[in-house]
DNA sequence: AAAATATGCTTAAACGTTTAAGTAAACAAA
DNA sequence: TTTGTTTACTTAAACGTTTAAGCATATTTT
């Protein structure tokens, strides 16, 4: 790569020193008292010499780096990514890169991106934290690095984030399968600790509860995120056989339901006719479907936008306590629950 | 954010020079002849003191940033977030780290991108370029800046470059509803001045002029990527109608395939039935269709690692002239065109 | 015993920038 | 005329690293 052009070749050119070039080109010409003639001539060199300023030797300078790293779960998740693509929108709105990683969903994985976003000087952080991340995030608390985790936290940790409401979501989309005329509801979630995805279980079985014309038997089950695809047949199967076959499945994320319909498909059962369905996340696939699949939508945009403001604050003002975002979802209602 | 812990902290706990500490700490202990004792009390206190490395000190000392930019066409498209993907885990392998934006198929913000990144200092970029970026990739030749472009390039511009053989893949995926028996096939394409897209249309054209029985009035139909959804339908609108109305469509990308399945959907039309359907790219919502939809595979995998290869390279020697890397693609044939 | 070499460390400069402090000349006020 | 002030610039240090060069002291070779 040609060698760039410094603030040493325009105050070669133009006969002075390096700081008067700096006081020109950062736009302190007053408060440096610099001459008229002086800066204008500066200012013509370095258009002329095509300069741009290091970044990197800035930041070492002044301590910040104007970059803030972001942790995504897993990139390749259209969910996340439109969150990667809102943050890095709203960051460089504020005049701030984005570094980003992928974690995975793997807990060491995510330890490494940290350690090498911190490494790379990130003013701070956004995280969409994975199973397992706990003490990482404690260690960031004690470490004082701004950060702010996004559609996912934990209970126990205090620390500033964004999330939805998930337990009024999951409550308000198992009401809609009830008021469809659905008997029999089952829910499709993960097998994790993550605290969000409980949540929205915990809105699935109290909102079967509290109409006690529903049958009890818990229609929930479980899939390991690292055996998807069986786990989630194994739990269809399970939902349809029986006395009481499920005529409504709620599905935890996008993922899970995309699964979960590809299977239903080569089970022959008509949606919703056969079986009501209804999920959590947005997915192009969910528009495709013959039957238009009703979800939950989050609201990307404002949760990037939060996140980006969140943080910068906290970069602003270290001592700042931690900020909880809460931002209500929007029930999608479509064909695949049938009509109310 | 707490003061992070220096070369110059661990010299003073030490009672030695921060030179001797940096040769230590970076594995030069036998070049610079550190005595073990002393090695082993620096690398304790460093461990203590949970040293960790200014990577923006060591980036204005060396010239290097150990960062690549990478600037997609539009992170929302998984086909984009995926080879993001792929790139950073490859580009994590050989210890670099991504910078990305993604430029919305807007040239201008490619431009502004393409600045940003270089005043980080990156050591070199990926592009997916867009319409209009000739004269961007031309400076970045004149500037001597290491880059390759990936899945899209400019047959007149000399620059390394990852693509797959578009031409080819067209031509098998529109033979391959010649062979299942189609007579009116028509193509829905973007209007642009892309090189890729327009190698698909060629080899859509070729495809079906190589079969004299086929009807020569040309069924390629094109849309706006700012009016999508509307030009789709008119397309497909006009394929439908006529004389000899289209039994066959091949999508040019999978964007345009999932708009033009909608509307499909819409007019109530059974694929493969009334209609056939391939597309190029694959799609979560090609899988849940309920006619899977035939679709030419791009490598995504290594088409990202190809390309930091090659960037690394590049990277490595300046004087490198252009790699050009053309990968072959996959048509995954299933039920949206019919048997054989 | 003198010369050469080895050992274990320090000094100092450099990367490109920012910014407080200093200085010399011109001009104004006493 | 001396003193003070303004103007227009320069000097120098700093950010955290790397690394060539230097310098004692100790050890080996002649």
């Amino acid at each position: 790569m040609k060698k760039k052009v410094s603030l040493k070749d325009i105050a070669q050119e133009a006969g002075v020193s390096v700081a008067l070039v700096s006081y020109v080109l950062t736009n302190k010409e007053e408060k440096a008292r610099v001459g008229q003639e002086m800066a204008k001539k500066i200012r013509k060199i370095a258009r002329k010499l095509n300069y741009q300023p290091n970044h990197i030797a800035r930041s070492l300078k002044s301590g910040r780096s104007d970059t803030i790293g972001l942790i995504v779960a897993d990139i390749s998740n259209p969910f996340f990514a439109n969150i990667a693509r809102t943050i890095e929108d709203e960051a460089k709105r504020n005049n701030y890169t984005v570094i980003f990683g992928s974690s995975d969903e793997n807990a060491d994985k995510a330890g490494d991106l940290i350690n090498v976003l911190l490494n790379r000087q990130v003013d701070g952080l956004i995280l969409i934290p994975t199973e397992g991340s706990e003490q990482q995030i404690k260690q960031l608390k004690k470490q004082n690095v701004p950060f702010v985790l996004i559609d996912r936290y934990f209970p126990g940790i205090s620390a500033s984030h964004i999330c939805i409401n998930n337990y009024e979501s999951a409550y308000n989309a198992v009401s809609h399968l009830i008021k469809t005329g659905h008997k029999q509801i089952g829910m499709v979630a993960y097998k994790t600790a993550l605290h969000h995805i409980n949540e929205r279980k915990r809105g699935y079985t109290e909102a079967l509860s509290d109409h006690d014309k529903l049958s009890k038997t818990s229609g929930m089950k479980l899939a390991r995120y690292s055996h998807l695809k069986e786990d989630i047949r194994l739990a269809v199967d399970q939902l349809l056989q029986g006395r009481k076959p499920a005529d409504a499945v709620f599905f935890a994320t996008n993922s899970l339901a995309i699964e979960g319909l590809k299977y239903i498909n080569e089970l022959g059962l008509r949606v919703p006719e056969d079986l009501a369905v209804v999920s959590f996340d947005e997915s192009e696939a969910f528009d495709l479907f013959y039957s238009p699949v009703t979800y939950v939508r989050q609201p990307i945009l404002d949760m990037g936008k939060a996140a980006v403001r969140v943080l910068l604050d906290q970069i602003k003002d270290a001592d700042k306590p931690a900020e909880l975002v809460c931002i209500d979802t929007e029930l999608v209602i479509r064909k695949s629950c049938g009509n109310p």
